[in-house]
DNA sequence: CGCCGACCCGAAAATAGCTTTCAAAAAGTG
DNA sequence: CACTTTTTGAAAGCTATTTTCGGGTCGGCG
């Protein structure tokens, strides 16, 4: 890059929005140049001329504006004060939920909700954080009247597993995809004829296997400070959170009454006001 | 606004992505207009011609796509097809995490971390869905060293809270404020001379009484289909990973090897590959 | 029912903005 | 220092946008 369109991009880049107002002559005045060195500058960054290159530039102060700033994309570092912390982690989750929401296959998650909503009896297989989230449904579809299971104990998952037959749904939640205690209760299950699903960010791991239906949760690196789980914790979340509400839509009649009959249950242990 | 015009705006609204890759020219063949009608809608619509019109359809576009779309906003309706509903739940989660990192108060947090950091033993109270939130504290917290219980059972609660004394913390969730099967331990906490930490959503509710710190989790409403914590959830976690990550920061020392041992003591648990 | 006026519309001229060309200037090279 | 290569801006050329203008349509009114 020579001298002059240097200077066109640093101005570029240091006011998006700014040049994006500005037509060539308007730009070269300001950057000291002539119109064919914006053009080229243009030319240069990929875009067919100025015009496109002014488009793509109003684009990019509207996304910067718009919040999802790739101003803060950097990783949480040991020294990072605690405010962006809070921004990076707030960013990073919001990009998480975006990822996995598109990379959903909604014909997937139609078969497990359709099974789920008619199942007799559901079993969630999960460990660690994994397994909280497994709690987090099974909470919610007792609410609305499904009997379901979270079991945390590997046994007590593999004897519960033993008890389900053709009609039943067990879901299996793990993140690797190869968590033995959580791929042994689900082949149990699988071979004695329940519905499978799998909640993981391998669907090409063995856990697929026995899974009747596979349901990919976003798999964005974890860095150093963000281990065990938080941006699989988030992701796994959404997809459970979507199994729910399709149950909940597909069993509605049932289901509202049943919700707000706990929620009556639930009234007198809160404080008055 | 005349008939032609309309129709110009129609297609301006429907995709604005793809007009403003168009010319006049293509936008008013696309429309069955003329150039001169195109610009005039431009002018109607408060733009100066529609070079500006065009730019500011770039920028809307490019808002849209990244993530923050007005486009599908309203709420989660019985018939909603599944693809809707995931694309719904994302964003609304997404929303919330924004919300909550905006109105997160920084000092507070501050203050939490650092007793936390210094604490000999930490207690986290919450019922229900905020237990679950809890236990995913705990089980991070533990994996860098240090002691911390969330006892679900409200009566172990108490008990467990009878235990502590200065120095040591005690963190309450509850979305409500008001769920006295959460607000007694803390109380018994306070008491006894434990720094206290309060993530609720009604940060003037009676649980702030008894807390040191209160951090706020966004309160935005739920509605019939989405109940019992899942935007108070996904709040509730970027607060309590902010409080995971600040205290790693500032024990990184202890923190970085106790989560390497972590993991490896682990690996065995996964199959091979 | 037919005439008149107001408004809407698009073709084409006019203009502004973008792109290309080309020769001079600058920078590098033997 | 002479020569080659690269860079640069002025100006010509072209495209896209804007404006103008006259034909067409609709509703009101005699």
């Amino acid at each position: 890059m020579t001298r002059s369109m240097q200077r066109v991009a640093e101005v570029l880049a240091a006011d998006p929005a700014g040049s994006a107002a500005l037509t060539v002559t308007g730009l070269a005045e300001r950057t000291g140049t002539s119109e064919a060195t914006v053009v080229r500058t243009a030319r240069l960054l990929g875009y067919p001329g100025y015009r496109d290159l002014r488009l793509a530039l109003a684009a990019l102060a509207a996304e910067q504006a718009a919040g999802r700033a790739p101003a803060v994309t950097a990783d949480i570092a040991v020294d990072d004060p605690l405010a962006s912390v809070v921004a990076k982690l707030a960013q990073e989750e919001s990009r998480c939920l975006a990822d996995t929401a598109a990379g959903l296959d909604t014909a997937q998650l139609e078969s497990a909700v359709a099974a789920l909503a008619a199942a007799r009896r559901i079993d969630v297989y999960g460990i660690g954080a994994s397994n909280l989230v497994g709690q987090d449904l099974v909470q919610k579809l007792l609410r609305i009247g499904l009997i379901a299971h979270a079991p945390a104990d590997p046994h007590l998952a593999v004897t519960n597993a033993v008890q389900l037959r053709s009609g039943d749904v067990a879901v299996a939640i793990t993140h690797s995809g190869r968590t033995t205690d959580v791929i042994e209760p689900l082949r149990v299950a699988f071979e004695n004829g329940a519905t499978t699903v799998a909640v993981t960010g391998r669907p090409q791991g063995e856990i697929a296997q026995y899974a009747d239906h596979v349901l990919t949760t976003s798999s964005a690196r974890e860095s150093e400070l963000r281990p065990a789980a938080m941006s699989s914790r988030t992701s796994q979340l959404l997809v459970v959170d979507c199994l729910f509400i399709g149950v909940a839509q597909r069993t509605y009649d049932a289901a509202a009454p049943a919700l707000s009959a706990s929620y009556e249950a639930l009234a007198h242990r809160h404080s008055p006001r």
